[in-house]
Order: structure tokens, then C-alpha cells, then sequence
DNA sequence: GTCTATACCCGGATAGAC
DNA sequence: GTCTATCCGGGTATAGAC
């Protein structure tokens, strides 16, 4: 192995940064990899393409989202994870941004990463849905919740929350806001 | 006045298709001219600069939106009328995309429509918020709801089905996911 | 009003030296 | 591994003919 290469994950920082600000279509290599002191064909040579950099940053943030949801747990505490990683984000405004800009890009069907955030929010819904079925049979979900509807609601506000948070931190409380509309889901304390 | 120009017209509406493609940052300008078959100078001469396009669509955006909320309405119309835009808006994904897309783009205080988003989301939430009042006061709002995050997260329920629907339209069923989340803050049938 | 032609810049990617 | 140099396409915008 290399001696010690740091060097892609600095490059990954950087990708994230101008991805955040500007969008996977119109960051440039050269500013990537200006950012973090190398040459555009040095950049090249650690990602062989700008779609290739794009994949790694994904897969890095997914790994690192994954992290917040350890197996073993109850139901509620699925959701109490969720709020925790939600008070994670407002500490990291360039990955939030990173997110809603890539996935708002990935909508249109010729992006590179559509098919990844297809899966992704396949994978979001039916994950949210285990959870409240579980908290279901845990006796905590209160009566009347629609499962399916609810899954889906919780991501859309995740999602939705973001763009007002990134555009008007000061007047727009994710976590308080998200915490709220769980807690109204289940019978218990979050 | 000229003859009849509805080319401005046109132009407008291939902004909307491509900006709701790949956004404002990745459209060029001969592209979208090339759309409407008009030449890229031929289209500089009816709006100046990209800019100034983006503004005149997002300006024709807003005047359409408009039309949804007449004026001397009861608060429970308001939610009715959000939904009946809702449901409008599925026949429309064109213009989902690039109202999802900009809006996202823009959270960057360097994007050219990021003062226009920074108001309009104040707007929307203080609309919502007014609308929830008037239902309180005309005594149809269910107790302990808070308006000040129900108008937030309405808001951001909007958008975030906006981001699922667009990825899977299928399986996301925007206006009754919208019309049972507004059913539950008020105790008349909407 | 709408065109052709063009200026000028920056994008992703590659070749090949060190 | 990282560089310089370069290719080629495409971006916004302008000048000037018709």
C-alpha cells in the first residue's frame, strides 16, 4: 500500500465543498482540485472522471449516514437516531447542501447519480416503513397512522426542511421541527 | 406594438424545459434557442442575458401560482386551494423539476435568484401562516397545533414530495399525501 | 427584429515528461 | 504520483449585416 495517501480525502472534502455550492454539473475539476492544492491531471489521477469523484463523494456520505443507524435497536429509536443525525446536519451546511442539490439534479433521468438516488429513496421509504411497523408492533404508533403515507412524509420533510434551513437558518429549527411531527406519530417519549 | 409577438412566449417556455432539466447553471442558451427556433442572438435580443431569462420565468412562475389563491376565501379554502395547485402541479413535471432544481441551486447566496427564494419562502410561510390563523380563528383548527411550525412544515412537505414524486412518480402520491397531512391539523373535511 | 460571424473564456479529458 | 501542454467542445456575449 501507498505509504500514506491522504490525498483523495482531501480531494473527496473539496468535491463535497463545490458540489455543495454550485452542483455536480457546475463544479469544474480545475476548482476542485485547486481547492486542495493540486493539479486538474493530478485530481485526474486519483478519480479517472468527474462522474467517478461524484460516486466516491456519494458512497462516502452514505457510509457515513449508515453510521447513525447501528443494528439492535428499537423502533423509537430509529427515529431518535434520525433526529440526532438531523442536529448533526446543521453542523455541516456544505454536506446539506451538497444533498439537496445533487438530489434535485438527479431527478432529471440522463444524470449520472439518477439511478443511485432512485434506489436511495426506494431504500429511505421502506427503511422508515420497518421502523414504524416495528414501533407498531412495540405498541408505540399511535392509532390511525398510515404507515406508507407516514414513511414517505417523514423524508419529504427531512428533505424539505433543508432547502428553507440552507436558505433561512436562523428562522427554521429542523430538529425541533422534525422532532415535533415524529413525537405526534408515537405514544411514548422520544 | 409589434404585430403579434409571442415569441417571447415560446422562448419562455423552452426556459422552463430546460431549466427544469438540468437547471439554470448546466442550460445554454443556444440550446434553449434552438428549441423554439429562434437563433442564440435572436434570443439575447428578447431577454438580455441568461439572468434576465431566469428572472422573466421565474416572474411568469409566480404569476401563474397566483391565480390558484383568489382573495376573500375562507382559511380552510386556502388549504383546498394548496391542494387543488398540488394536483394540478403532477400534470406539470416540467415545471416541478425546475422549480425544485432552482430553488436548491439558489440555496448559494452566489446564485442570481437566491434573494428572490430567500423572500419567497418567508412569503409562503407567512401566507401559511395567516391561513392557519384565519382557520383558528374561525374556530376549525384542531387544538395543539402549532402554527408557526405547521406553516414550516407544510412548506417543506410541498417540496420534499416534489423531490420523491420526481424520482418515481408511481409510487409517490403527492396531492393525497398533502390533503391527509392538512386534514389532520383541522376538524372540518377539506 | 433576426440573422451570421466571431471574440473570448472555461469545461473535461488525454499525452507524455519527470 | 504529479506535473505542463494541449485538444476540442461549448459557454456568454457582442458586432454588424439585412
Amino acid at each position: 500500500m501507498p505509504a500514506r495517501t491522504n490525498k483523495r480525502e482531501q480531494i473527496l472534502q473539496a468535491a463535497v465543498l463545490s458540489f455543495g455550492e454550485v452542483g455536480f454539473n457546475s463544479s469544474s475539476l480545475r476548482e476542485i482540485a485547486a481547492r486542495c492544492g493540486v493539479s486538474h491531471p493530478g485530481l485526474l489521477h486519483h478519480f479517472p472522471s468527474k462522474e467517478a469523484l461524484l460516486t466516491a463523494v456519494l458512497e462516502h456520505r452514505d457510509t457515513d449516514e449508515r453510521r447513525w443507524f447501528p443494528r439492535s435497536e428499537s423502533g423509537l429509536d430509529v427515529l431518535r437516531n434520525l433526529i440526532k443525525l438531523v442536529e448533526h446536519n446543521v453542523t455541516v451546511p456544505g454536506l446539506i447542501g451538497l444533498y439537496v442539490l445533487t438530489a434535485a439534479e438527479a431527478t432529471n433521468p440522463a444524470h449520472p447519480a439518477h439511478d443511485y438516488f432512485q434506489r436511495r429513496y426506494a431504500r429511505l421509504r421502506r427503511d422508515t416503513r420497518r421502523a414504524l411497523h416495528r414501533i407498531r408492533d412495540e405498541g408505540d404508533l399511535h392509532a390511525g397512522v398510515d404507515v406508507e403515507d407516514a414513511a414517505t412524509m417523514i423524508n419529504a420533510l427531512v428533505d424539505g426542511l433543508q432547502v428553507q434551513w440552507l436558505l433561512a437558518p436562523a428562522e427554521v429549527d429542523m430538529p425541533t421541527i422534525l422532532r415535533r411531527h415524529l413525537q405526534s406519530l408515537v405514544t411514548r417519549k422520544l
